[in-house]
DNA sequence: TATATTTCTTAAACTACCTTAATTTTTTTG
DNA sequence: CAAAAAAATTAAGGTAGTTTAAGAAATATA
């Protein structure tokens, strides 16, 4: 049995065979490190489930800066979901920053689960959930914490993510620069 | 036919009857301005869809300070997800900033509608989706802009909002303090 | 309508974080 | 394994945004 499959009874109680037909609908890939694996204003034609490796999700902004929006790893799905359901151009581009494998998806197949296997709706749902949960944390994050705390604070909650990552894309996602970081770094 | 309704209305096709049903499930409250609505720690046992009046979502951080979260107004839901649905301790604290009119739905309620009516599915879930996609709009413009700048995209993205709440509110949202807002209106 | 309360403004001193640029360390690639 | 490229460090000077405090304007309440 597979980690996509571990992850999804994790949630949702389902029959093996609805688990099998819900797996054959994926498809096994491998990025190299540094990789696009989405570029921006493309259309995400799939979402991805990490089966392996560490990708970072991110943008430019007006004056040509990159920001990271997330980090996902083992056992996480990432994708531009607004770009995959709206199929709208891509706002995000999504590199590999390991050598990454995934389980991923098309547009078509994720249509067919959704009509056919309501067990993955609610596990969709419960997804989509977490993620909202998790975006509202992070904007709390930015309105209270200061540049130091927010650092500790991912040091806490994803410790072996800090051990994996460079320096520089962790200041990125904190919204600092890479000197400020490396600053703080010092203090203690 | 009622504001609800058109608001479903609007996202999914759905009968009649069924809409009958669903609107049968909520119930009218009015709060008065300043009230509150939801307080942190405890549980959220309702969420709302605004028939008039505007309502602001705030935490308190480490320090005691506050942050608005977001602002919601006629025709858009508020409460706090997180708690409704895990039923946990919620998070947030919310304030009816005008005398308010809402619909409110129960979780008993809510699971009937979720178990009964698919429509109710399919426009939670676009629902949530919007939450979703709004969070990392927020998210994303916290990392990229200057104070001055989301203030100006506030402005033009919600102009009768930025009417209708003080600047005491408004800059708790840009994560800014009042003087400094006060400052940036001032140069132009 | 008067009083109390809250919000808004202004300004000066301060701090968190940025910019630039040079040096060192680590990682990648031929 | 050497050369090149990328990441990390350090430090000096700069800027966006805060703090504090006081007065003015607006709003709420008696």
């Amino acid at each position: 049995m597979n980690q996509l499959a571990e992850h999804i009874k994790s949630i949702v109680s389902i029959s093996d065979n609805k688990l099998d037909l819900l797996c054959s609908k994926f498809e096994e890939k491998t990025f190299a490190k540094r990789e696009h694996i989405l570029q921006f204003k493309y259309k995400a034609r799939e979402v991805y489930f990490i089966l392996s490796g560490c990708v970072r999700t991110y943008i430019f902004d007006l004056n040509g800066v990159e920001h990271n929006i997330t980090f996902s790893m083992e056992n996480w799905w990432f994708g531009d979901l607004q770009s995959f359901i709206n199929k709208s151009p891509a706002s995000f581009n999504i590199q590999a920053l390991e050598e990454t494998t995934v389980l991923s998806i098309s547009r078509k197949s994720w249509d067919i689960l959704l009509n056919e296997v309501p067990e993955f709706v609610v596990y969709t749902r419960v997804l989509f959930r977490n993620t909202m949960f998790s975006h509202e944390n992070r904007i709390l994050q930015n309105l209270s914490y200061t540049a130091e705390e927010r650092y500790r604070y991912f040091l806490e909650e994803y410790p072996n993510l800090s051990l994996r990552i460079s320096q520089k894309q962790m200041a990125s996602y904190l919204g600092i620069t890479p000197e400020f970081l490396s600053m703080l770094r010092r203090k203690k």
